[in-house]
RNA sequence: CGAGAUGUAGCGCAGUGGCUAGCGUGCAUGGUUCGGGACCAUGAGGUCGUGGGUUCAAAUCCCACCAUCUCGACCA
């Protein structure tokens, strides 16, 4: 039986923007508050973000590096200290001017990010190359003022975590860079479902502070592209104006050199925008909150004992199990935990139990399939395991078909007017034909790829000798 | 931040100067139902976004502000 259209959602294809805040508010994840760009994270929007946290938290814990928790406020001295820094987030800053009635001598800026605070702590900790690296990770949230807002993609306090690291050479630290940004990668990938671009950011779209940016761009269904996770190579940009000084193996002082990175609740934009359909949300297996749901049809005696008993089983395997056994009606239900994304429906009622089986029917494609009650938890990990990989391959496909290789910039034009997504073309390496390219429905360098294939000798634009294969996108 | 649109019950909307503000859905209770958003009955639920103004009278007219959406600008 096919899916019914859920009359709730407006159509993606219809309306992209819309469909996004009709998920995000039937699927309970974000509620509006009264202050502009900050919204309640609903308990289900939180049980995805502490599902990413504890595989994320893993993965960084596994690579040596530690949690700690710094304060929210910057003193403006500090944020002041290195100039390319203040000139990107100064302009988005939220300042602290009062404490009850007196005024600061000093305001403070709420963290936008943490650069500062963790150069002017390890100025104070670090005496010798004994001392390094600190490879640290703080999971906080941060506060910037945007203009414009959208629940998780851009708010004005979102939560991410900030991983700071300090190493003694600059081959370390770029390897460091480099991890990271793989571990976000294998993330994506493995546990989102979302494959990602990688690549280095242009001068023009680094992190403003950094010696290079790295980041992991995905393409969301409609063609826009996120700039999804970060992670920066500082050399001493910061550590010189910190003084952030050790005494190295020769006995000469020196700077050392550093990284950040970053992920943030953006990440369940990402999910959204990626996986979910005219139903509502799909969430992979490996983070949906709940992950499957096993939703009865008439309570009598014996449905609610088979539904009791497979949800022990299936719980014992561990898999994250809901038993639905209120009165709605079962279309009532199906639709419910279609709208929240639940990988997979096992479906009970009198005729499946008179037959010795039980329904399970797949959040991702629809199928549904009748199955033996003693073998539904072994059917389970098969079916679990492909959604998850179907996910990846689907999203996979996708982001293939919207991938287009450009000469010219009509070309470009047409696609990103008609079906936007990546387009791959040569690059001389001028911001003026970053900002020309701009003027095409505002879109972006998004990365050079680590690997730049040869598209052409020369820049789409101007027509000069090319030094980058670039890919472009519109953003988020 | 600029242009446009919107704001009335949890959600979707009607009401465009008149006294008691409505409809659908959802919610509660009882009953009948249940394999794709069931039905009947009863009931609860409103600072009409906020503040000011005009008027005998404002959800309705005027001003300001706030929020949301779209498009720009800005933005890791």
């Amino acid at each position: 039986m096919a899916i019914v259209k859920n009359e709730k959602i407006t159509s993606r294809d219809d309306d992209f923007a819309k469909w996004y805040t009709d998920i995000v508010k039937q699927a309970h994840l974000a509620h509006y508050t009264s202050v502009k760009g900050c919204v309640v994270f609903e308990p289900y929007a939180f049980a995805i973000w502490e599902n990413m946290q504890s595989v994320l938290d893993k993965m960084f814990k596994e690579t040596r590096h530690e949690n700690l928790y710094m304060p929210m406020f910057i003193p403006e001295s500090l944020l002041l200290k290195e100039a390319e820094h203040v000139e990107g987030f100064a302009p988005e800053a939220a300042w602290v001017t009062h404490g009850g009635k007196n005024k600061l001598e000093e305001r403070l800026a709420v963290r936008p990010t943490s650069e500062t605070l963790f150069c002017d702590y390890y100025a104070s900790i670090i005496g010798s190359y004994r001392d390094l690296p600190k490879l640290y990770n703080q999971w906080c949230s941060v506060v910037r003022w945007e203009k414009s807002t959208r629940p998780f993609l851009r708010t004005r306090e979102f939560l991410w975590q900030e991983g700071h690291t300090i190493h003694e050479t600059a081959e370390e630290a770029q390897e460091e860079t480099l991890r990271m940004l793989n571990i976000y990668k294998t993330f994506f990938e493995k546990y989102l479902a979302i494959p990602v671009l990688v690549g280095k950011k242009t001068e023009k779209e680094k992190f403003a502070g950094a010696e290079y940016t790295l980041s992991l761009e995905a393409l969301m269904y409609d063609g826009v592209s996120l700039q999804s996770a970060t992670s920066h190579y500082f050399g001493q940009k910061f550590s010189i104006p910190f003084n952030v000084k050790f005494v190295d193996r020769n006995n000469k002082i020196q700077n050392v050199y550093q990284t950040s990175w970053g992920a943030s609740s953006r990440m369940i934009g990402a999910l959204i925008m990626v996986h979910g359909d005219d139903n509502g949300l799909i969430l992979p297996p490996k983070i949906a909150p709940k992950q499957i749901v096993i939703a009865t049809i008439r309570n009598d005696e014996k449905v609610l004992d088979v539904a009791s008993k497979l949800e022990k089983q299936l719980k014992e395997q561990g898999y994250r199990t809901i038993l639905d056994t209120s009165d709605k009606s079962a279309g009532f239900k199906f639709a419910e935990y279609e709208m929240k994304g639940v990988p997979l429906r096992i479906e009970i009622g009198p005729r499946d139990i008179a037959n010795g089986h039980v329904v399970m029917a797949r959040r991702d494609n629809g199928e549904k399939e009748i199955v033996d009650i003693d073998t539904v938890v072994e059917r389970a990990k098969i079916l679990l395991d492909d959604i998850q990989i179907s996910m990846y391959e689907k999203a996979l496909k996708h982001t293939k078909e919207r991938t287009y290789t450009c000469t010219n910039l009509d070309e470009v034009r047409v696609i990103m007017n008609t079906k936007p997504g990546f387009i791959k073309a040569m690059w001389c390496g001028d911001q003026e034909c970053e900002l020309k390219m701009k003027e095409i429905r505002g879109m972006k360098s998004r990365c050079i790829p680590f690997e730049e294939e040869h598209i052409s000798d020369h820049c789409i634009v101007c027509g000069k000798k090319a030094k980058h294969m670039v890919y472009w996108g519109i953003q988020y």
